[in-house]
DNA sequence: GACATCTTGGACCAAACAGTCTAATATCTG
DNA sequence: CAGATATTAGACTGTTTGGTCCAAGATGTC
């Protein structure tokens, strides 16, 4: 047999939803089978075992979100520092309607996974480095823009606002209250990106 | 039969150390009994469940942490806003010979257990906040010092500082290096920290 | 239409899981 | 020292786990 519709994609897309929900231990493949519709032959032909399946629901789930990044950080109608302001913004929206539960698949396999899977590390800081590279890409516009110093080291300043994003997701979920994001973007993101 | 040393506390132990290095789900029951050298009857006896046994972890942990807190922040040697960052300087070298793995166990247990375990999300969210709750009253002794702005909110910075920490310690593990200890430090905690 | 390759279906497995139960034994209290 | 209570010991259980296996079926290629 073979390709009902896409055994593949439907499971990296049910795999992304209960590792968001739950974690990557809590989740049984069984679980994922049967949110997926998919039978277990399909799962380890495709992704060999639960890690590879994890690693690939995370690289899934940042090139899903890549689009959006990409669009905020290119709109052309806001200056630089307005465009990253604006990011977070529409993440913040997008975690209020989920009733500020479900923070981030990386962060989530991040803190699982880091410290006993070198593999899963490696993938995750490889796709943290891909999102930091575009943050600081919108910082170096920023820069030329006249909007911030040009003194300023512009990876350093994308991996801290980028650190802190994920400290204040991860406090979202405990306070189950968007507090936390409000305060990211009032108090560290301001102080990051306003000139000291 | 009863007693033999204290299992309670040797169980306590070994949760922290274990649900540091893998996690809630990971960790099993029986592991915890082996590093412990207790016997099944004793875990449930004192802790209910696992789920019990893991907040008294997190009590546990917070609790044995904080006599290192408070004397730092005490250290009358320093000016508040100096024992602030020695506190954290403190941190980034017990994270060091950890070998940069490890992060927070709030952290941990927060990132997995915050979503599904109401109980685990509100006990999680009170031993954070009696964190943020001592780091506010340093700020505000910064304050009375005249080394910090007296129109700070101290309760908003604090949260924002503790966030900013969590976020490093997750990025620490992924990264597994300090560059992102020592940028929380000198990028984020220095702006916080310095009247803008 | 035939051959090779990719994909599926699902039965099956040993190991591990969280949790229960009860008898035995310490320790505390009078 | 007697009786109540707290604690321990560990065998046991039903369920679930991640993973294997292979025959059957679908698809692409000549």
């Amino acid at each position: 047999m073979a390709r009902r519709t896409d055994a593949r994609e439907s499971l990296l897309a049910a795999g992304v939803e209960l590792f968001l929900e739950g974690g990557y231990d809590f989740t049984g493949t069984n679980t994922i089978l049967e949110r997926a519709s998919a039978p277990r032959g399909s799962f380890y032909h495709h992704f060999g075992d639960k890690l590879g399946f994890a690693l690939a629901t995370a690289e899934h789930y940042y090139e899903r979100h890549l689009p959006l990044l990409d669009r905020i950080l290119a709109d052309e109608a806001c200056t630089p520092l307005q465009r990253l302001r604006r990011y977070f913004e529409v993440m913040r929206h997008s975690y209020e309607q989920e009733g500020w539960s479900k923070g981030c698949l990386l962060g989530m396999l991040s803190q699982e996974l880091a410290d006993r899977e070198p593999e899963a590390r490696e993938a995750l800081a490889a796709l943290f480095g891909r999102w930091r590279h575009r943050l600081a890409a919108g910082l170096r516009e920023a820069q030329a823009h006249g909007e911030l110093g040009k003194d300023e080291d512009c990876d350093e300043l994308a991996s801290a606002l980028l650190e802190g994003w994920e400290g204040a997701l991860m406090a979202m979920k405990v306070a189950k209250s968007g507090a936390p994001l409000d305060r990211f973007m009032q108090v560290t993101l301001d102080r990051l990106l306003t000139r000291g």
